[in-house]
DNA sequence: TCCATAATTCTACAATACTCGAAATTTGGA
DNA sequence: TCCAAATTTCGAGTATTGTAGAATTATGGA
């Protein structure tokens, strides 16, 4: 990931609302949750919903897929690990006395098994 | 951490010029770096670049102690560590069995052999 | 004591982005 | 075909924040 995509990310989750909806979606894991019952469990006023969803979503942060009448979300974790692995990168310039801990964090971070599995294919 | 610290952390991080200048202490270590290094390195304005210092700073993301006439900056390991526990809390739930390796991350984040020590102590 | 260097404070201008009401769209079921 | 429910689009008002030039402060050395 490239400085100015990480900070474009990074500037979007800093907005209370934003981060509470991804953070929800986060726990929520895989199978995502409606818009309806994001808008239920965060108190937000539809429209200003849509909008931080349609934010978030075209960062990447999270994806959106029809089911029936309502629209799931969920977070896309493979994003999320591009995040912290730019943020982890290099740090402490990579000496291992000082560093080891970290840069294992790096090639940790991968969330959930369908998503790590879809990362190690994207990446061939 | 609590949400409202956690977007403000987010949203600092979130300007390019700031990512970048926590991103290269985090690159160098504990030891830090002179102010007028950071200037020469990023190409910014001195008062731009002290800016920023002032709002990283004052977010707890680096600190700052002299040496001489210069000044030294250094990322702050324990406050980056704390935030990508955040992130990764409760990841799906902690559903082991799609999570686990999530899971691990947040408790390894720890970075930098002293402020790694420094943390333990403080937990205790 | 005086000077040069390092970094910060002050100030004001400019730009961007968040929020949410009302209207419109899409879907499923009767 | 028509209605109700779920979600999105549109639009405008408001506030916040980033940038950088010029002046100021603080430090170390001569």
């Amino acid at each position: 990931m490239e400085i100015n995509e990480a900070a474009n990310v990074l500037s979007l989750l800093g907005l209370e609302g934003r981060l509470a909806i991804f953070r929800l979606l986060v726990r929520a894991g895989p199978r995502g949750v409606k818009a309806g019952d994001i808008a239920g469990a965060l108190s937000s006023p539809p429209s200003t919903l849509t909008a931080n969803l349609n934010v978030l979503s075209h960062a990447g942060l999270i994806t959106r897929r029809r089911d029936g009448r309502m629209i799931l979300y969920s977070a896309n974790f493979g994003r999320m690990r591009e995040l912290l692995a730019f943020l982890l990168a290099d740090c402490c310039n990579g000496e291992p006395d000082i560093c080891v801990p970290l840069m294992d964090v790096a090639t940790r971070a991968t969330c959930c098994a369908s998503d790590a599995a879809e990362y190690e294919e994207m990446k061939s």
